[in-house]
DNA sequence: CGTCAAATGTACTGATTGGTACAGTTAAAG
DNA sequence: CTTTAACTGTACCAATCAGTACATTTGACG
């Protein structure tokens, strides 16, 4: 019997994620809800204690499912770093900039002040993945493969690279679907800083200028 | 009699201004804005058309003089580039993370499907910005003092790496106000990154590795 | 078949919302 | 003073919302 209330239930979640992410949060009300995903009203409440839960529910199990996804093939040290923080980046880019993950996205970010949202996708979503890849990057840099740095700030540098060309117009809701050959361009472009700055120090002394 | 309407007028803004800020959009009633500038609802429908009219006006009016207050000094070209792109860093950042601002961009992100508000900010705002700051990149590297590159995509790269350690807390709400010496640490690191790739030819190959 | 919890449909509440109506008041301009 | 316009206060409307009550039906398990 777990098992049917089980799929109700997921029923209901992906009923309401589709919701949400047409309408928003205030837009999407429990009766649209309800009429997505059939029965009555009870039995949402039955399942979800309130909407503000539902949305918690729907925000934190679509971020958990598109980290998978995202960070699923990320294969460390295939001997050149270089190839592969790009396959990472136009993955990354691919995942992040799809219409579906652009208006989750969107949508954490703007009720991100409700409850304490904001904190745990932060801690689930960003931190998290901003943590695999700063670990990647360590090693590169114990090998010699990256100059010596703080992995995290690396990082940090290199997502904010990676998304520097798109962020603006995504923030704004004027960014649609992303062409796989616009991502590879960007990935090449970003990487290039990324590079100049991080690269191996025999390339060049670079970063520490000052 | 203009003279009266105009200040009446701009009180409500300010009013209104703070009440979204700090309620947000939904959460901010036109009876609670009502009753911050005082008077009468019939007063308040009478300078502004709707709920949406008036806080596109809010929008973009804190938008305009945000942006005059941020770019008000931007020397460009004096002597060194790198002192010129960190002062204007450490203003920007200054500007842009300001308690203040930080609530008013939220909120802009977080309305930017209304109407058409989200186009408007950007072109206004961010495109506005970055092509004044790209026209002191694109002299720099004209006169040598930055390697030739696309100045936009360079602005872009700057923006992006100037606001990589702070801009995933800010969108999830998890920051509070940043200090001036946070802002100059940050950005003397975003700037390393930034010189590496984009510093004079003479000082390395760099960016264009491939 | 009988049981019993889960699911359903409908109807409802109480509160809030954006926006309007209107009659009365202020106050500046001629 | 008179005109004319904007301003005020209060009361109101229609719609919508999250959440509840309840009587009824379903359907799986013993």
């Amino acid at each position: 019997m777990k098992t049917k209330t089980e799929t109700k239930r997921q029923a209901i979640l992906d009923e309401a994620a589709r919701a949400f992410r047409e309408l928003g949060y205030e837009g999407a009300s429990m009766s649209e809800i309800r009429a997505r995903v059939g029965g009555s009203k009870a039995t949402l409440y039955n399942y979800f204690a309130s909407k503000d839960e539902l949305f918690f529910e729907v925000m934190t199990a679509s971020c958990e499912a598109e980290f998978q996804a995202a960070h699923a093939s990320m294969d460390p040290t295939t001997g050149d770093i270089e190839q592969s923080l790009r396959h990472f980046g136009e993955r990354f880019l691919s995942f992040l900039y799809s219409p579906e993950v652009q208006a989750n996205r969107h949508l954490s970010i703007a009720e991100s002040g409700r409850t304490k949202l904001g904190q745990l996708l932060y801690e689930r979503g960003v931190l998290r993945s901003q943590r695999l890849v700063a670990e990647s990057i360590r090693e590169a840099m114990a090998q010699g493969k990256l100059r010596t740095a703080d992995p995290m700030l690396a990082t940090q540098h290199l997502y904010a690279l990676l998304e520097a060309e798109l962020i603006d117009r995504f923030l704004l809701q004027l960014l649609g679907e992303v062409s796989k050959a616009e991502i590879e361009a960007i990935t090449a472009r970003a990487l290039a800083v990324f590079m100049a700055a991080y690269g191996p120090a025999s390339d060049q002394a670079a970063a520490k200028s000052r």
